[in-house]
DNA sequence: ATTAACCGTTAGAATCCACTAACCGATCGG
DNA sequence: CCGATCGGTTAGTGGATTCTAACGGTTAAT
């Protein structure tokens, strides 16, 4: 089953600090030292997280000179995008089908 | 940083098994026990996984008799849609970026 | 009242995860 | 060649997570 390798991929998005580097990597791309500048980690934690969210496919590396500059993969976050977009929409149907129905809510 | 609060709804998708009960329940809305029949764990497991989906606001439940319906909240759904839509735009923005500058510096 | 069905919660064990520290290779400037 | 900078990898540890098993609570029907 892909569910699977669709968790590896959400998982990817589930720990703070990659959340961290994914958001600076949306302001543009960046080389591992000045993304672990703005954290409050080690290079080598960072490191570790670039490599979980390159083997996910979220960002690509490109070398230059000494430094390796990462950047986000647009594919992959319109796939994430577009999945949860896929369960909204059909959330959306549910929830006409539960007007009819009575009782809800906490 | 209030990206840990983030961090534990993206965290709330990176299971497999919660996962799959979000993909069955973008079908329309179900009982615990009907849940855990499509799963490969106990009907235990899902009631501790649709606590942590609860707590992370994606879905909600309603009391039916003994039973207890369980639903996607579409709102949570779009939230997490359009951050990842950011970051998709914002990507999108430093390809750009980048086609025109090779080198990113300090 | 008693039984059955349905669900949440707890305890405990096995597993997974994120982190630091230390090490190694690769690259650039002198 | 030498030394410095940059980054990936490994080992090891503390904490978080997921699961099953067992229990208790609530509702519906007999």
């Amino acid at each position: 089953m892909d569910s699977n390798r669709d968790a590896d991929r959400w998982g990817a998005l589930a720990d703070g600090t990659r959340l961290a580097i994914v958001a600076r990597l949306a302001d543009g791309p960046l080389a591992v030292g000045k993304l672990a500048a703005g954290l409050p980690v080690s290079r080598s934690a960072v490191s570790q997280h670039l490599k979980i969210l390159k083997d996910a496919g979220l960002v690509q590396d490109a070398a230059a000179g000494t430094r390796r500059i990462y950047r986000l993969n647009p594919v992959a976050l319109a796939a994430l995008r577009d999945q949860l977009d896929t369960y909204w929409r059909r959330a959306l149907a549910g929830y006409a089908d539960a007007v009819q129905a009575p009782a809800e809510e906490d």
